[in-house]
DNA sequence: CGGTTTGGTTGACCTAAGTCAGTGAAATTC
DNA sequence: GAATTTCACTGACTTAGGTCAACCAAACCG
């Protein structure tokens, strides 16, 4: 049968549609260490310690010591810091093909807590396995590094949107960041359904889930897009990006 | 002349008294370089590429490809990320002893701009030296792969600051984490030179230059602290963390 | 050394977004 | 499949902090 292209897909909550490994945040890690012309379809099979957490377990809290660092091969996982007295910051929302921990190697304990936001599916790569090949692999440490410095970049964005942006172009430019990150992963961009709740995405962006609420009825209502609970359409990512940013 | 313990030094603007290389954030990798046993002030000589930036000069631009990184001798830098259309948010104020420029690694391109606060003196450290250095030894990757992870974990502080903090805790969590840093350089706890204005204050903590002063003022009313202009004194740091958080 | 600029402070007023309260619809549980 | 909980949404009202304007003191400059 021969291969055509297929549509693209749209995320839904229901349909856990893993990564292939191509598609993945570890794939040049992982191609390393199995070779550089290894079979596709062999490594999937190679890779081991895969673990499926339900929709509100943790997959690691704050202070535990460092085990393994996590590539999402489908569902999505939020990750938070904690005040003294309770507060929570979300700090990132993560969805297949992203890689999470690595930012607990230094102190060799997790530094947020991270708990998946439905049914997720990961490769659990344990630590003593990835520093055994990074000690070897300089191309490892290489993508180590890129993981752990694309961490710093999303957070000063965030940064950016939480000191300096108001209300209509943080939903925006949260919008259009979901949106890029599904296009990467080969989703569609413009269709996709949220997998947090209005509360969680009020919570990133620092502010209150009525004023996400309000922000979402005002952009449906200026036709920018649609949305169906957590399904959301963006009809002008155009206009959404010029809202996001001049 | 026996030495006896030195007062703790504070902290002023004019006086610019460098960090003795123990003190300094890339010792443990200095140390490597030049091998364990190395006499200080041999090592203190060793350093090359010393160089001076005045008040308001650039130490590097977003984009520019990665050239060095910089261990801050004295002195005080701030950087800084922007959007499209000029704003511009403070993600750091870094002070004698701290290392900048390492998350520019990955990419090979720094991702924010760092500016002197007032005349600062650097070790710079080229980056192929880096390179060099660490592909032979693992401890200094480890040593650089502590000081991005303690960046991540500043930027999750600032990023719980701002997205949920009120004034008043923004900024006595702002001035107990300079304190703290002082400290931990040898520098008076409570009594230090604020190197940056308050609009920088202002701009870095997500609020206005007005509110930074008026909570200053409340402060001061209270008895939690007094401020000559830029010279602060601690009075009350208990009471200061029990308002930073609960 | 008089004039100008910069930075810090305060007061008066305004507004974006938060809080509170209530509703209905889905989703989950028993 | 009835009961319960959770989630999304909306309106009314409040407020923390922003904006604007003015002033003063220190620093800088020709």
């Amino acid at each position: 049968m021969p291969r055509r292209p297929a549509p693209p897909r749209v995320a839904e909550p229901e349909v856990c549609s893993p990564v292939t490994c191509k598609d993945c945040g570890i794939y040049g890690l992982c191609r390393e260490v199995n070779g550089p012309d290894v079979d596709l379809r062999l490594l999937e099979t190679i890779v081991r310690n895969r673990r499926i957490f339900k929709r509100g377990e943790l997959l690691y809290r704050i202070g535990e010591p460092l085990r393994a660092v996590y590539a999402i091969r489908c569902g999505s996982v939020k990750s938070y810091v904690l005040t003294n007295d309770g507060r929570v910051q979300i700090t990132g929302f993560h969805i297949t093909g992203e890689v999470i921990g690595l930012s607990a190697m230094a102190a060799n304990q997790y530094m947020s807590e991270a708990r998946a936001l439905e049914t997720t599916m990961v490769c659990e790569v344990p630590i003593d396995v990835l520093e055994a090949y990074s000690a070897e692999m300089p191309s490892i440490r290489q993508q180590m590094l890129k993981i752990m410095s694309q961490e710093i970049l999303d957070n000063q964005e965030l940064m950016l949107l939480l000191g300096k942006k108001n209300a209509d172009e943080r939903l925006a430019t949260f919008l259009l960041s979901l949106s890029r990150r599904f296009q990467r992963r080969s989703y569609s961009p413009s269709q996709f359904n949220l997998s947090m709740s209005r509360s969680d995405i009020g919570n990133y962006l620092g502010m209150a889930e009525e004023t996400v609420c309000r922000v979402f009825t005002r952009f449906q209502d200026d036709g920018l897009l649609t949305t169906e609970r957590r399904q959301v359409h963006l009809l002008d990512q155009d206009r959404l990006k010029s809202i996001s940013l001049g």
